[in-house]
DNA sequence: TCCTGATGGTTCAAATAGTGGACCTTGTGG
DNA sequence: CCACAAGGTCCACTATTTGAACCATCAGGA
């Protein structure tokens, strides 16, 4: 492994459940030496990476990210987009619709989300969760279409329960994926949080691999029979025109499978 | 210099002017050999730090930055923060908002933005513009309290005349700062936009240093005798509210100029 | 008071990982 | 059909990274 590699792989420690660390948890989570570690953390700081507290000594991730995350947000507006898709997607369902991102190996982040405000029974969006794969429509979906060795890493794990509907079985969730990868769509229906209903699509970038997921999410109760086929086509679509306005494609599969939906 | 510090400064060469380079453009750029750039490239590309467009073969920033920054955000609102205080800032002045940050040495990337929406005849902010340090408030304002390395290496280069008033001299550029530093407020007068005046505050982090700026901008007929002092106070009272959110706090100095504005 | 075991940080000989000139392949323009 | 520039690869040589041992500081305990 590069020293480059090990160097970035120091930034993935920094999490929102902690969002700060000394040289020595580094040191232990990264299984290397201290003073390795402590060079690779100083190099980091110079470039703006990372971030010291000139108090604790803590490091945390620094304002070059901000940066260039912004720089790659204006020559490819990501956000921007999903905001648009969403504004579009959401004067249809009129309910909660979210756009979240893989983030590691934790679960999604939300990069755009709109609030149902037609409703008095609403589902809110908490914007600094981090979605996890095994219990959200967003999740399943998109690990569904995600490759399959990052699939495997990901299923290989112990899944939290959340709720008493959420589904931890290895075996079971597979189904769940082998059920989405038929239909486009991610499903949950409890598993976050109790009573409410989710829809996901998956959404592919430049390179073809799938990114995330745009969902629509509601109290179980309005998701019947009759607003089923309404909503499903009107995910679908968001997520073709998400997935080209990243520059990306749908696989030729899936785009097959929405056709009646999406003609 | 390091493996690790040659292998990101290949980030940097990405900017909103150039968003895409290719394998040649980057060993120019560097000085490097070829050899030696693409397996940097390719260890940026492995841990997500740039995509390659499959097809032609150039570089692009990835996901993994935007995946950074968001947690980044999760942990330290920055962005969430300025958004709550130019919601405060606009019902005082009514006037067009924003809040930009320092991006690498080309200028200000805006992190937040409020447009003014009770007057016909408004400002609206470019979210994707670069804001040049010369010829913005928040530019200079920024610049008078940055780090003096940083402000000789800006000063030391040749700046664009945008509009007939953008001062380019750099003798005149360093007294503006000098100005700025005393009053703590950056002005542009149509030097960035013809008619367009501006006022803006310096922001400060964790650490200490100037991050960026919160600015108001308005058609110069509106900023007359009896307003300035009224929106002056309400950008600083917003720039030292903002600076205690991101967890740093004004120079000592400033909050002694500022005293009779924010008591 | 003086241990003990944390923390952050530094040193330098040994060894590993990075370097870059030369080379290959493909595609474009003349 | 050639010349040139593009992306990418190879491998002997060498410079950078490594990590055990080191120091300084702090907090708690006997």
């Amino acid at each position: 492994m590069s020293t480059v590699d090990k160097t970035l792989k120091l930034l993935g420690y920094l999490k929102t459940t902690s969002p700060e660390l000394g040289l020595s948890q580094f040191t232990r989570l990264s299984g290397d030496d201290k003073a390795s570690t402590h060079r690779r953390l100083t190099e980091l700081t110079r470039a703006g990476f990372l971030e010291q507290d000139p108090v604790t000594k803590a490091y945390r991730l620094g304002a070059a990210l901000t940066r260039l995350a912004l720089t790659r947000e204006q020559s490819f507006p990501l956000a921007e987009n999903a905001r648009r898709v969403l504004e579009r997607l959401y004067e249809q369902v009129a309910e909660t619709v979210h756009v979240s991102i893989v983030q590691g190996e934790d679960g999604l982040g939300t990069l755009a989300h709109i609030d149902d405000r037609s409703h008095g029974n609403r589902v809110y969006i908490e914007p600094a969760d981090v979605l996890p794969f095994h219990a959200t429509a967003s999740g399943i979906v998109t690990l569904a279409f995600a490759e399959p060795a990052f699939r495997d890493k990901i299923l290989a794990r112990r899944f939290d329960r959340l709720t008493s509907e959420t589904e931890t079985d290895p075996a079971v969730l597979a189904l769940h994926l082998e059920d989405a990868r038929r239909s486009g769509f991610g499903r949950s229906e409890g598993a976050y949080e109790p009573d409410v209903f989710s829809v996901a699509a998956p959404l592919f970038g430049r390179d073809g691999t799938c990114k995330g997921a745009i969902a629509t999410a509601m109290p179980k109760a309005r998701f019947t029979e009759t607003s089923e086929e309404r909503i499903l086509a009107a995910v679908a679509k968001a997520a073709s025109d998400l997935t080209s306005y990243w520059g990306g494609e749908l696989p030729r599969k899936l785009k097959a499978t929405w056709d009646y939906l999406i003609e």
